[in-house]
DNA sequence: GCTTAAAGCTAATCGAATTAGCCATGGAGG
DNA sequence: CCTCCATGGCTAATTCGATTAGCTTTAAGC
């Protein structure tokens, strides 16, 4: 019997993978194993149990989508950013939405649980891209709740099927951002809009 | 051996309190027949499985949350309504959490659903808040979307532990409100404000 | 008071996670 | 080249929750 050469992080990577064919909540140690071409005991080898694999799949999610925010809204500003950011998290989602779901459902096991960084990582870009918008200060933390909330809002619903035609939600999602670019713009203390 | 007097209705409720106090991940049959003081087995004598007792739940969740936004919502309009809409869902989310990811975990299992009626009451109910800002016909669409993003993030991300310090979560949820109800009145197409 | 469908129960089955304990692999050191 | 042993894989066994089968009692309607 030949070894399969598995490591902690392929082992994650395949669940990872896995829960985003299947969803996450088809994810199972028995379906991973026969993936890997592996029998199901020889997996805590490498992971933990379930609660582990999906734990390691939840920080790996975060780490990628805190990412793909950044570089996508990097050398960007205001509405630019506030795109580039919201339709990286949506693809982010639509492409792997089992590893998001992981992330969504993991809650930190303790005080140095490296999913605290990996979130802590994703609000750091979308707050950045907030930044451009010259906010108060009282304001930004609300900003980046609501930023927050619409994008999970909206990468969920539709990656739930929540929204009935396909078509135009690429169009619905654009509106929502011009909505809110213009809220935040007229947020703005500093600018000469209405003065 | 005295009868307990159980129904699917009344099973289906315990379900749903269950799912509210522990978390909807942790409702279990057996769990729900030692709360009714039954033996796990005579549950199926009411209830198909936890398949559809889940299911049950979350018919039950849309009915309620749709019921609770419509009667929020009568007799306001604009900012009011969406005020009061947006905090009847929270409201609801916040008291029954475990009901209301078993009604965004629900998928419809054919066309005469039930289910499906109860989320179209609930999106009424939200349209309804939206009408009075006399939208385009083409922006109703955009604009409920937008909503239902909103408010299902923003209560998901709340309940979820989601946002740091407790806090001014309650402002933020004003501030967001604000800044959408204004967006909204920008968008308003027969208005005078910028005529 | 008798009949019978409904509602409970116990016992048994099934599937997925997990644990225990055994064995082969293959790199490190001789 | 040969040996050692930590590693990674396997089979067998356990546990737990869901579900099913089949029996029994309740109590509603006559």
């Amino acid at each position: 019997m030949p070894r399969a050469g598995l490591a902690p992080a392929a082992v994650t990577e395949a669940g990872a993978t896995l829960a985003d064919e299947l969803g996450f909540a088809q994810l199972s140690m028995g379906l991973l194993a026969e993936r890997l071409g592996v029998k199901t005991p020889s997996l805590y080898k490498h992971v933990g149990g379930l609660a582990d694999l999906t734990h390691r799949i939840a920080v790996l999610a975060m780490t990628e989508l805190g990412d793909a925010v950044r570089d996508a809204t990097q050398g960007r500003a205001d509405s630019d950013a506030l795109t580039a950011a919201a339709q990286a998290m949506r693809t982010y989602v639509k492409e792997h939405p089992g590893r998001y779901a992981a992330g969504n459902a993991a809650r930190p096991t303790g005080p140095d649980d490296p999913l605290i960084p990996a979130g802590d990582r994703l609000l750091a870009s979308l707050a950045a891209v907030l930044r451009g918008y010259g906010l108060d200060r009282s304001d930004e933390i609300h900003a980046l709740r609501m930023l927050r909330s619409m994008l999970h809002g909206f990468a969920t619903l539709e990656v739930a099927g929540g929204f009935q035609l396909d078509t135009d939600v690429e169009d619905s999602f654009t509106w929502m951002l011009n909505l809110i670019d213009q809220g935040l713009q007229a947020t703005k203390p500093s600018r000469s809009e209405a003065g």
